[in-house]
DNA sequence: ATTATCTATAGATCTATAGATAATGC
DNA sequence: ATTATCTATAGATCTATAGATAATGC
């Protein structure tokens, strides 16, 4: 049990009070109901119904409703984020950067329990209180143009082929949303290849792939 | 003015009653706030208000809110579809029916009022009252399946192919969404030069894209 | 008589707050 | 004393229906 496991009133279920694990939880509960059915059509009582929690406990963990919403945001934009800074600040070659770039991105949403991209189509991401997540999505955009642009495209092209390339990769959550049973696993593979292609770089070869992968492997934390 | 004009009581606001303007003005303002703001954030009283109607005449037009949203949908995928069947049916070399198909149908989502393809992107569209939709879209993916197929791509791939390719396509969604100032001429030509691309295909020349405009303006309608 | 609208409202929510309570910690 | 939960509910909706009404059509 985490720390503070026990203290507070115990939940109605019978559970032990547990703030981590309520936490926990409610984020897990939204991600589920957000993704499947939208944000407005979701209420706070479902849930904290598939959070084993009553509905009112909701705001102990999180000031509003779309607070719930922008910490589900956070947690699936950062980790790609925080890979696509890396991977551009890299020496290898940009073919080799885009790749990797691409497959790893798509595979965090792919791989990611209830289709998590697809939070990043819901019309409440326009919401004024949910800009830092637009800032951070924004900023990995970002990141892609600067591999579009190394890739020699350009200048005038860059912008667009930078819209389409990120348009592909964030397809995998329509995707995936029409077809719960995809193989994942090839769509990464196709999907990297696609973004290379689409770009106007030359057809990816085994031995690309091969040098994507090791860089990923070798990455610093 | 249409057949129907000034039968039935006034509008509130002054206006004659007339079915099929108020039946238009409904759609209109609705695409406008479901693609803005999503379909279970906009109130009927909403919609209503900018059409110019009282919240409870809407239910005159449509018999509930769902029937709203469904009508915008068919009238967003049925000309994709129409084109898709003739393009499928059409004898012209595949990279120039495919870039014909994407060119067409990118610029149908870019071109609409109110960034309708948006709608696509609703998590109602999996309502159960929107299956019609939902199997004409599906259609509209098996047509780009059939042109993917005959551009040579080995057959286990084609499906994941065809996914990537609609993504792409459909991307101009959310891509309009987080940029509404986007050059979406430049967008249109690109992507359809991204779609031969990504399927594999050579890179598209002047030459195909001349055929390829020359077959959309001579297609029998 | 028919049509297209209106006013009024029933009934069903939904979010967030107020205040109580049942644990552990000191 | 602090923490994490609970119960109860205020206040604000929101969709859809009932029934009235102000036009035109016959």
């Amino acid at each position: 049990m985490g720390k503070g496991a026990g203290v507070g009133r115990p939940r109605a279920s019978g559970a032990a009070a547990n703030r981590p694990d309520a936490r926990q939880a409610v984020l897990d509960a939204a991600g589920e109901l957000f993704t499947g059915a939208g944000y407005a059509a979701t209420t706070t009582r479902a849930i904290a119904e598939r959070a084993g929690l009553r509905q009112a406990s909701l705001y102990y963990h999180f000031p509003a409703k779309e607070d719930i919403l922008a910490a589900l945001l956070a947690e699936t934009v950062r980790p790609s984020l925080a890979l696509a800074a890396r991977l551009v600040a890299g020496s290898a070659p940009v073919e080799v950067r885009l790749w990797a770039l691409a497959y790893a991105d798509i595979g965090l949403l792919g791989g990611a329990r209830h289709n998590l991209g697809a939070l990043y189509l819901l019309p409440e991401v326009g919401s004024p209180n949910l800009a830092r997540f637009r800032a951070e999505r924004a900023d990995l955009k970002a990141a892609y143009g600067k591999l579009v642009a190394a890739a020699g495209i350009a200048p005038e092209a860059v912008a667009t082929r930078t819209d389409l390339v990120f348009g592909l990769v964030e397809s995998i959550a329509v995707t995936r949303r029409d077809n719960p049973s995809l193989d994942v696993e090839a769509h990464i593979r196709e999907g990297a290849d696609g973004v290379v292609r689409l770009v106007g770089l030359a057809e990816p070869t085994e031995e690309l792939r091969a040098a994507a992968h090791t860089l990923l492997a070798t990455l610093p934390d």
